[in-house]
RNA sequence: GCGUCGGUGGCGGAGCGGUCAAUCGCACUUGGCUGUAAACCAAGCGCCCUUGUGGCUACGUAGGUUCGAAUCCUACCCGGCGCA
C-alpha cells in the first residue's frame, strides 16, 4: 500500500473533479489550495492558525531548508513536526530555484509569458545565430555581488547560495535524499523550470533533461525502502508554453510510476486552459495533479476546469505582506489613502478571523505605521480567501454548479478592475 | 548690543557663478508581485498646457554685480551659538 492515495469523490466535467488526497498525515479535500511554507513557515501565519484559515496542507522548499540546515529538521521528525503542523506536507524539489536563481536571477519574470515580451523581440532582432540560449546566466556583474547562482549540466545543477555565496550541487538523487530527510508526505522529482520566454529548442532540451531527471528521482526514491513506504513522489510535467511539448512531457511522465503529478514551469496566459486540458488528458485520471505555483483566483478556476486537484502559490502571503488584499470585489491596496477611514472589514461578509475582528482602517493604519501586524493580518485574510475559494469550488463541483459559481464569482471579482 | 554661523521644495538635508525645477533620505500618491533571492520592487511627487530638446514661478525679503545668481555683494527680516 502506497503512502499516498487519491479518491475521486465526483467527476464533475470532462476533466474536473472533487476528491480526497490521503497522506500519512491526514487527508486533503480537493480541489485545495496548499499554503507555501518555503522555509518551514507560511510567512506571517503561525501553524496554530492553519485550522481557522482552512489550511489543509503546506509545501516547503528543499533548496531553502537545505541551506538553512537539515539536521535540526530531521531530528525534529520532519518539516511538519518541526513547524508544529500535524497535517499533510509537501516539499518542492528545488527545481524552481534552477530558474529563479539561474536565468531568472536579477530579472522580474513571472511564470507567465508577458504580453509585451521585450526578451523575445530582442532575441528575434539579433537572432542570426539560432539555437539554445545558455541554460543559466553567468553574469559577471551579479557575480561580484551574489556569486554565480545556477549552472545546469546533464547530471544536475551547481548553485551558489544566494545567502552567503557558497557553492552547492543538486542532482536528482541529492534532491530526493534531502527530501527524505525533510520527510514530507509528498515529494517532487527534481526538474528544471524554464523561463517563460525560453525558445522552443531550449524548452525541448530542458524538458528532455527533466524527463531523465524524473526517472532518476523516481529510482532514487523507490530504492529507499523505508522512505518509499512513508512518502509519495510526484513527477513534474514541463514543456513551457508549447502545447506539443506539454503533451509529450505529460505522456512521458505519465509513463513513469509516480504517485501523482506536478505541472510546473511557465505558461502563455492566453493558452493556459488549453494547455492544461491537453496535459491532464494524458495523465492517468486516478492520480492526483498539483498545479505548481499558480494561484490567482482566475487561475484556480482554470486549473480546476482542466482537472487539477491541488494548488499552491506565494501570492496570498506575498500580496498580503505588501498590502494587497483579496476581496470578492477584486484585489485592493489596503495602504492606499481611500481606506484611511473605511471601517468595513477587509472583505465584507468574509468569514475569516481577521474580518470578524478588524477594520480596513485599522489594517491600513498598521501598514502606514509599519507595524508587523499589518502584513500578518493581511496574509492571514488572503490565505483564508484562497483556501475558502478552493473549498467553495469543491462544493460547487459536488453540487454540479461549478460553472455558475465560477461565472458569478468572476463577474463580481472583476467588477472593480 | 557686539561677534559668529545659518535661512533651499511637506520635513530633514545637498548644492556654493552656467549642464538647477534643484543630488539624496523621509513623507506623500499610485502601480506591480503566480513551485518566495522579496515585511519587496517600480513610477510619480513646484504650477500650467493631457504633447515637448515646452511655458511659467521659484532657493528668507529688497536691491545690486554679471551675458548668466540658489550660488558673489549690500541692506533688512528671522533663527542658533558665544560674549557683554
Amino acid at each position: 500500500m502506497r503512502p499516498i492515495s487519491f479518491e475521486i469523490t465526483k467527476s464533475a466535467g470532462p476533466l474536473s473533479r472533487a476528491g480526497v488526497l490521503y497522506t500519512p498525515h491526514g487527508a486533503i479535500e480537493t480541489p485545495a489550495f496548499v499554503a507555501v511554507a518555503t522555509k518551514a513557515n507560511v510567512k506571517g501565519v503561525p501553524s496554530t492558525a492553519f485550522q481557522a484559515l482552512g489550511v489543509q496542507g503546506i509545501i516547503a522548499n528543499t533548496y531553502h531548508l537545505y541551506l538553512s540546515g537539515l539536521e535540526a529538521i530531521e531530528k525534529a521528525g520532519g518539516v511538519g513536526k518541526f513547524m508544529a503542523f500535524s497535517g499533510p506536507t509537501m516539499t518542492d524539489s528545488g527545481g524552481f530555484q534552477v530558474f529563479s536563481l539561474g536565468v531568472g536571477f536579477g530579472k522580474k519574470i513571472s511564470k507567465f509569458l508577458p504580453e509585451e515580451n521585450p526578451f523575445l523581440r530582442r532575441d528575434e532582432r539579433h537572432s542570426s545565430e539560432k539555437g539554445s540560449p545558455p541554460p543559466a546566466v553567468w553574469d559577471e556583474d551579479l557575480a561580484t555581488s551574489h556569486g554565480k547562482l545556477a549552472i545546469i549540466d546533464e547530471e544536475g545543477v551547481s548553485f551558489t547560495s544566494h545567502l552567503d555565496g557558497t557553492l552547492h550541487r543538486f542532482t536528482p538523487e541529492r534532491s530526493v535524499e534531502i527530501q527524505h530527510q525533510l520527510g514530507a508526505d509528498i515529494i517532487f522529482a527534481f526538474d528544471e523550470c524554464t523561463a517563460p520566454d525560453a525558445e522552443y529548442d531550449y524548452q525541448k532540451e530542458a524538458m528532455d533533461r527533466t524527463h531523465r531527471w524524473a526517472e532518476r528521482s523516481l529510482k532514487a526514491h523507490r530504492q529507499n525502502v523505508q522512505k518509499n513506504n512513508e512518502q509519495g513522489i510526484y513527477g513534474i510535467v514541463q514543456g513551457g508554453r508549447y502545447a506539443d511539448l506539454r503533451v509529450q512531457s505529460a505522456k512521458e511522465i505519465a509513463g513513469m510510476d509516480f504517485d501523482g503529478f506536478g505541472i510546473g514551469g511557465s505558461f502563455s496566459k492566453q493558452d493556459i486552459l488549453g494547455i492544461l486540458d491537453k496535459v491532464n488528458n494524458e495523465l492517468p485520471k486516478e492520480k492526483p495533479r498539483h498545479l505548481l505555483g499558480i494561484g490567482e483566483p482566475e487561475d484556480i478556476f482554470i486549473g480546476v476546469a482542466a482537472g487539477c486537484d491541488t494548488f499552491d502559490c506565494v501570492l496570498p502571503t506575498r500580496n498580503g505582506r505588501t498590502g494587497g488584499i483579496y476581496t470578492r470585489g477584486g484585489k485592493i491596496q489596503i495602504p492606499n489613502a481611500e481606506y484611511r477611514e473605511d471601517f468595513l472589514p477587509l472583505d465584507k461578509g468574509c468569514g475569516c478571523p481577521v474580518c470578524q475582528t478588524y477594520t480596513r482602517a485599522y489594517v491600513h493604519h498598521l501598514f502606514r505605521t509599519k507595524e508587523l501586524l499589518g502584513p500578518v493580518l493581511a496574509s492571514q485574510h488572503n490565505l483564508y480567501f484562497l483556501t475558502n475559494l478552493a473549498k467553495q469550488i469543491r462544493n460547487a463541483l459536488l453540487d454540479g454548479t461549478f460553472e455558475k459559481f465560477r461565472d458569478d464569482f468572476l463577474a463580481k471579482y472583476r467588477l472593480t478592475k
